[in-house]
RNA sequence: GGGUAGGUGGUGGAGUGGUCUAUCACAUCUGACUGUAAAUCAGACGACUUCGGUCUUCGGGGGUUCGAAUCCCUCCCUACCCA
């Protein structure tokens, strides 16, 4: 029985492999290729919702385990839902807390461990235990009342054994057959008619092995999801794009299915996606890094398109750097951001320098409106 | 005029005979950041360097000592108290 619901995704083909599309959720249609900005725990740091939708922010992405903790799923479900919480009417996709098993638990095994039951963390706020399953991952997204959710998952570290990584896969498929189980249950349990239910992702393991990329992708598309993810980390160790292996999962995932790069990435690597033919994308990069004082700024004006392969389209500046003292121009010219509309470098190097929040909420939204404005040429370049 | 306490690298402030170019914090300079333990983290921060070192620093000057930011003399300066 697999998931499919009629209209709920179309595309075109546009150039090569890259498509257009629409994707139906319970609050609104979403254009793709279309990039979600992290609110982790129900809020992009330092920026209002009105920030986010004149930056051009479509939807967001919420986390299972980081609203778990606090203020608790049932907390959310109370208030009606994390778009009431947030005040946010825009489509909102809630993560498993899969990541938070390689973020947290890998890089930490003092934070808890992964077992076939399911993930156990030690709270980074206060030290106590919780216990994510893939069935306790799905009944939360459910309380967050969230348009697209994501199975559990069992991301490694690329450079883990390949024995270890094969496990995972498998770990993964299992996990998700549990968390369509229980989907099914809640979708039963809640009355939710087809029309209404939220999308579910499955997410693709097999770290840098392109080839358990592929199994992965065999076993959930044969299983049926909505949607599918690509999961752990696209780039190596050295921070290098890994092409051939995404290139091998999206290969074998249904045209007719919305395909998600989740934690992708930078702008090169969002263009390079796109062009395999990847749709959607999240990442915390245009937030924390703007809020670290790095920008995103388009190499020339009026912004061409043929170098976007290439990577060369963009360049970052560090506010901060002396260079920009005494720099009374726009951190982007042609950008009409809020900050680009008003202030000039010198400014907002000024402000960070003085530690005020507005330096973050308007490094933010500039990058927020970088990010926006590249998904609008991948849009008008494709047609 | 008398007394007391002090003067350490951009700042604050440790050190009180050798392991001191001198802890630490802040400031400054630079870098990193990819499904957010991140308004965080890392490095640099006297000069020169063939990167192995070399030279110059703890108010000024002089002295004791094998050796001084540390001890002594002297001068200068600062803060507070008393006249």
């Amino acid at each position: 029985m697999s998931l499919f619901r009629k209209n709920m995704f179309s595309y075109k083909q546009a150039k090569g492999k890259a498509r257009l599309g629409a994707l139906r959720t319970n609050h609104g249609t979403l254009q793709t290729p279309f990039f979600m900005p992290d609110a982790t725990r129900a809020s992009v740091r330092g920026v209002s919702g009105t920030d986010m939708q004149t930056s051009g922010v479509e939807a967001l992405v919420v986390n299972t385990y980081h609203l778990m903790l606090q203020p608790g799923s049932s907390y959310i479900r109370d208030v009606l839902g994390v778009h009431a919480f947030m005040g946010w009417d825009r489509p909102i996709l809630s993560d498993s807390g899969g990541y938070q098993v390689y973020s947290l638990i890998h890089k930490n095994p003092d934070l808890g461990r992964i077992t076939e039951k399911g993930a156990e963390f030690r709270s980074v706020l206060d030290g106590s235990k919780h216990t994510l399953t893939p069935e306790r991952a799905i009944e939360i997204q459910f309380d967050l009342g969230v348009d697209m959710m994501v199975c559990l998952d069992d991301p490694r570290p690329n450079d883990a054994s390949e024995k270890d990584l094969s496990d995972a896969v498998s770990r993964t498929f299992r996990f998700a057959e549990r968390c369509r189980k229980e989907y099914d249950r809640q979708l039963s349990i809640r009355g939710i008619e087809d029309e209404d239910r939220p999308l579910l992702f499955g997410v693709i393991q097999g770290g840098p092995i392109a080839d358990l990329r592929k199994e992965a992708v065999a076993g959930l598309t044969a299983f049926g999801f909505d949607g599918y993810g690509f999961g752990g980390r696209h780039i190596d160790s050295d921070g290098v794009f890994l092409e051939e292996v995404l290139k091998a999962a999206v290969e074998g995932i249904p045209p007719s299915a919305p395909r998600f790069g989740l934690g992708i990435g930078t702008p090169h690597d969002i263009v390079r996606c796109f062009e395999q033919g990847w749709d959607m994308f999240d990442c915390v990069i245009p937030t924390r890094e703007g809020r670290h004082g790095r920008l995103f700024v388009w190499n020339h004006e009026g912004v061409g398109g043929e170098n976007l392969a290439e990577g060369n389209f963009y360049a970052t500046l560090n506010i901060q750097n002396e260079r920009y003292k005494n720099d009374m121009t726009r951190v982007e010219e042609a950008c009409d951001c809020t900050l680009c509309a008003n202030h000039t470098r010198a400014y907002l190097r000024h402000l960070f320098r003085i530690g005020d929040p507005l330096a973050l909420r308007l490094a933010t939204i500039h990058n927020l409106r970088f990010y926006a404005r590249l998904i609008a040429v991948l849009r008008s370049m494709s047609e």
